[in-house]
RNA sequence: GGUGAAGUGGCCGAGUGGCUAGGCAGAGGUCUGCAAAACCUCGUACAGCGGUUCGAAUCCGCUCUUCACCUCCA
């Protein structure tokens, strides 16, 4: 039967199948947003992908705890030890407190993942909401001999810990330093230690008591603190951007291993960047494609389609050529869903390779959650589909079960690019979309009774006016049909 | 300077020793009153130069180019 499950470890550099430590539950930390502004496609990227991860396993029959924090301490805008916390900045510019802006960002944040199908994690964690457990785990530190209070900040000391760098391959501390645009601090003993703890300067509204004094937490610190409280001391997968392999996740490693001597995460998954021109998206470049205003545009679900489309560990470039490509795409696994769904049962033996459909996309998305080719299958299995419905025989009752169950279960259920039976089926509920079928029905009624006259003048007239409006009419065997067009 | 990743047909984007990726766009055809959709057919693709091999886009070496990280970032 197929293979299992294999997952790209990052530490290790290599395919390795996934056993999780308990076995039938895996456990699944994923880096989440900083809450100072609107989400935009890189986040989508990210959390897509890693949502796609949690259906599999789940699909898998695993239990699955995904943990996905919200960081609503603002870090620093600039250097590792200068410049303003963002979110308060945020607030200065909006005229309002730090924790409106993070509550206002974490309700759009959400709303945006649940337009793209991203299931909540189970648990959303917020950096202010567990202070204590990272001042816990600076103790642990200090009184371990790994970290080192200076002047109310407290350090954690890289030498103390051999593995450093580990995850970027950057061990070479001296090199690293050459070349490197880090400022050296005088408190530190290390230019690379990195602050578990930092003093509060004044006017910093962030703030926090300590055995140190007033300060606020390190930015490494929370997703260590918060993924051991929720998941354990050593958990299956810590998933996140790129970017982020140095420093932030190398400095968690650091300060969870040395705190609790064991393995803290047993495999790395790094998604890659979205691109614009080939340059990273980012919010510090400017060059971001917000979300909400990309929704404008296109279907949330047609981004969630163009995401998959790449494998999460490649690039990922954006044009809005490159996604009106995956919208048509995207429309025409609908419209196959839809000819499925309103089939009249005929004659056709289900001679077609439906195993041989399925047994690839579960290959592929064990293989590194290779979503592209997953998709690539259902296409081949869309081909064959159209192909056998388009023949007077038809397909078979329960070859269109079968079939239906297939989009359903992968294109659906697992990869969540399939609209849902009723806005396919009805377009919209309610009374005014009653008014509307009604309406349509009496239009297309005139129209067949046009042409039946050969009367097309008034029949391409009813056409193209309905599709100035946006509605498309397309004569098939079995009748005229009618849809909305997206715009 | 250091650490990684990558260069694939008009565009997007998989693959990684021999066997069709897929989507979009384009050409021709079938169907249709015409459209649309669908289906069929059509592409001298793998940055360059060497090397290994019976065989390389895929392995090795060199060259060129691009990107990411080394500062907050998904």
């Amino acid at each position: 039967m197929s293979s299992s499950l294999a997952i790209y470890n990052s530490l290790s550099r290599a395919k390795e199948p996934f056993e999780p430590l308990h076995p039938g539950i895996a456990t699944i930390y994923v880096c989440g947003p900083t809450v100072y502004g609107h989400a935009h496609l890189g986040h989508a990227k990210s959390y897509v992908s890693f949502d796609v991860v949690v259906r599999w396993m789940r699909h898998l029959g695993l239990k699955v705890k995904y943990v996905q924090n919200i960081t609503d301490v603002g870090h620093l805008t600039d250097d590792a030890d200068e410049g303003e916390d963002k979110i308060q900045k945020q607030a200065r510019l909006e005229k309002t407190e730090p924790m409106e802006i993070a509550q206002y960002y974490t309700r759009s944040f959400y709303e945006d993942m649940d337009r793209l199908g991203v299931e909540r994690p189970n648990i959303a964690p917020t950096a202010t909401g567990h202070i204590p457990e990272q001042i816990a785990l600076v103790e642990r530190l200090v009184e371990s001999g790994h970290a080192y209070e200076s002047g109310g900040n407290v350090y954690f000391d890289v030498n103390s810990f051999a593995g450093y760098g580990k995850l970027s391959g950057r061990t070479d501390q001296a090199a690293l330093q050459s070349g490197g645009r880090v400022a050296e601090r005088s408190d530190k003993r290390n230019p690379s230690d990195f602050a578990l703890w930092k003093k509060a300067e004044a006017g910093h509204i962030m703030k926090w008591n300590s055995p140190w004094g007033e300060g606020y937490p390190g930015w490494h610190l929370e997703c260590s603190a918060m993924s051991m409280k929720y998941l354990g001391e050593t958990i299956d997968i810590h998933g996140g951007g790129m970017e982020n392999k140095f420093p932030h996740h190398d400095c968690e490693i650091a300060q969870s291993e040395a705190a609790t001597g064991k393995p803290y995460v047993r495999c790395w998954m790094h998604n890659n960047m979205v691109t614009v021109d080939g340059v990273k998206m980012g919010k510090s470049l400017k060059n971001f494609v917000n979300l909400k205003e990309l929704f404008d545009t296109f279907a949330p679900l047609v981004i969630r389609f163009f995401i998959l489309q790449s494998h999460y560990r490649s690039p990922l470039d954006f044009s809005e050529a490159a996604i009106k490509a995956s919208q048509s795409g995207f429309e025409k696994l609908q419209e196959t869903y839809k000819r499925l769904l309103e089939a009249t049962p005929g004659e056709g033996v289900d001679t077609f390779k439906m195993f041989i459909a399925e047994d690839k996309i579960v290959e592929a998305l064990n293989d590194d959650f290779n979503t592209p080719i997953a998709i690539s299958k259902i296409f081949e299995f869309v081909k064959v589909l159209n192909g056998a419905l388009d023949r007077p025989q038809g397909l078979s009752s329960k070859s269109i079960d079968r079939s239906i169950a297939l989009l359903e279960t992968y294109a659906g259920e697992v990869l969540g690019i399939l609209k849902s039976r009723d806005e396919l089926l009805s377009g919209e509920s309610g009374e005014s979309a009653r008014t509307l079928d009604e309406v349509m029905e009496v239009l297309l009624e005139l129209r067949k009774e046009a042409r039946a006259n050969k009367d097309f003048a008034t029949s391409d007239k009813i056409r193209d006016l309905l599709l100035q409006r946006g509605i498309e009419v397309k004569d098939t065997k079995e009748g005229a049909t009618w849809s909305k067009k997206k715009a």
